[in-house]
DNA sequence: TTATATAGGTACCCAATAGTAACTAATGGA
DNA sequence: TCCATTAGTTACTATTGGGTACCTATATAA
C-alpha cells in the first residue's frame, strides 16, 4: 500500500523504489501527467487520431512550441505514435498507443476522485483562509 | 470519460470543467500531488499520526521549509490535520483526515499503473533516444 | 513572382519552484 | 550563564517551466 517512505518492491524486477528517487515509477508518471498540457492532449487523442493542426485548434491556448514539446514527451514514453506523411505541405498524425489508452483510465480515476471531493477541498480552503484572516486580526491588536 | 477537450459536467454542481481552467478539479488535484514532497508526506502519515521532527527524519532529504510548506498546503486542502501542544519546546502532530485517507487510495492507483507499465515506458524511451542518435548521424553527413 | 499552408525549430524573457543558510521563541538542564 | 530542543520563518539563490516572437522548408495556387 505504501508509495514511498516504506520502500516498495515490484514483483517483476525486485527493484526497490520510493518517490524521491528520480527513477521511481510513481515520480515518472506524476512528472509526465502533471504538466500544463499533457492531460489535455491525451484527452483530445482519446477518441481518434488527429493532425497537429487539429490538436492545436482543439487544445485551446497551447502554443506550437508547447504542443510539440508535449507530443515529443508522450512519444518518447511510448504513449503516442507519430506518423509523418511526406507531402507538401507536411501532414503529421498523432494517435494514442495501447499503452496510452491505459493511461486514459488512470486519468479518469484522478478526475473521479477530484470531482467527488472538490467541494470538500474548496470548503476546507475557505475555512483555512478565513481562520488565517481572523488570527492575523488578533495578532495585530 | 473525457477529462478535458470535451467539457465534463459534474452531477452535483452542474459546473462545466476542463483541465486548462484554473479551477478545474483535476488540475487542482494534479497540482497538489505532483510537487516534490506531497506524495512522500501523505505516505508517511498513512499509518499513523506523526510529529514534525519525525516526518522530517522519515521523509529523507526534505528541508524544514519545504516540509512546512507541504504540510500547510495539505492542511489548507483539508487533507491533513495539525494539532499544536503548547509546551516548551513545542510539539506539533500531523494526521491524515478522512479525506486525506481517500487520497491514499488514489495515489495507490497511480503507483500501480506506474509499476505495471514502467518497463514499457523505459523501453520506449530507450528506443526513442537511440533512434534520435542515429538520425542525427545521418543529418550530419 | 509572391503568398499560403503545415509542422515544426530557436532565442530570449519572465515567473514560479525548490534549495541553502541563518535567525527566532521559550524553557529546562549542566 | 550558556546550550540544547522543537517547530518553525526569512532572505537569498538557482533551476525549471512556460510564453512570445520570429525563423525554416517546399510545392502549389494566384
Amino acid at each position: 500500500m505504501a508509495i514511498a517512505t516504506e520502500a516498495v518492491e515490484t514483483a517483476q524486477t525486485g527493484t526497490t523504489w520510493n518517490t524521491y528517487m528520480a527513477a521511481c515509477p510513481t515520480r515518472l508518471v506524476l512528472d509526465r501527467i502533471a504538466d500544463k498540457w499533457t492531460v489535455l492532449v491525451v484527452s483530445a487523442l482519446q477518441s481518434e487520431t488527429k493532425r497537429f493542426s487539429v490538436l492545436k485548434r482543439e487544445v485551446g491556448g497551447v502554443s506550437q512550441k508547447m504542443l510539440t514539446q508535449t507530443l515529443r514527451g508522450l512519444e518518447r514514453d511510448g504513449l503516442v505514435m507519430r506518423t509523418v506523411y511526406p507531402t507538401v505541405p507536411p501532414k503529421v498524425e498523432y494517435a494514442l498507443t495501447p499503452l496510452g489508452h491505459t493511461l486514459v483510465k488512470l486519468l479518469d480515476d484522478i478526475r473521479v476522485w477530484a470531482e467527488r471531493n472538490i467541494e470538500d477541498v474548496l470548503a476546507a480552503q475557505d475555512a483555512y483562509d478565513n481562520i488565517e484572516v481572523g488570527e492575523s486580526y488578533y495578532a495585530i491588536k
